[in-house]
DNA sequence: ATATTGTTTTAATAATTGTTTAATAATTGA
DNA sequence: TCAATTATTAAACAATTATTAAAACAATAT
């Protein structure tokens, strides 16, 4: 189980407009990710602005890099994700299915 | 599917430590929820300050409270938190279930 | 009515965050 | 090597956020 400061950090990377476009963007890019500028294009904002953002992704552990030539390359990594979600759900509703159902959630 | 500032509302509203910890002792409460008062002895934190996350994950659409006599009861509403994961994975992987296989992910 | 218990609001303060501009790497091509 | 392209870093600033203490509000019991 991933610890509470570890979630903290990932929630707070994609609780912000620009970043959870980048990450949406890098969801549907699948394992190749995209070039840094290609992003900065889609999602309109500066490079250095970017950066910032790229930086606060990483240090999350939501997204990897690798250099390309001249391009950085960024890719969503799904582990993070997971165990934040899986945090998130943990002992749902105390283990009682029945509860869990009224509550609408899925687990 | 939900709209990106609700989203990044109900992801800010968990990337807060204290925030966090009301949010999965919901989770496990269930329906029933929670009283402010015994949340606040459970998380170590000033009435004062529990008023202000509450307002803040109230207002995200995480919780609901209903008042039982003096005491106000907060409950985890799931609904937010699905949509927001939805939200999160959609189109993972542009449809490739096999590059969604080889990330890790949960698709 | 008055006091008591539980919760919220208000005001003030300290800390964090996002953006911009300018300067600094790193990589490639002429 | 020198210039061009891509990306990161650093400093400065405005805006937002979390906490505290004190006051106010709501519900119940005596």
């Amino acid at each position: 189980m991933m610890k509470p400061t570890q979630v903290v950090k990932a929630l707070a990377a994609l609780a912000q407009p620009t970043r959870l476009a980048v990450y949406r963007l890098l969801v549907t890019a699948g394992p190749e990710g995209m070039a840094a500028g290609q992003i900065a294009e889609k999602v309109k904002a500066s490079p250095a602005t970017m950066s910032f953002h790229f930086k606060t992704l990483s240090h999350a552990g939501l997204v990897e890099s690798r250099q390309d030539g001249r391009f950085v390359y960024y890719a969503a990594n799904f582990t993070v994700m997971n165990g934040m979600v899986d945090y998130l759900t943990e002992n749902c509703c105390g283990g009682n299915a029945e509860a869990c159902k009224t509550s609408g959630k899925k687990c």
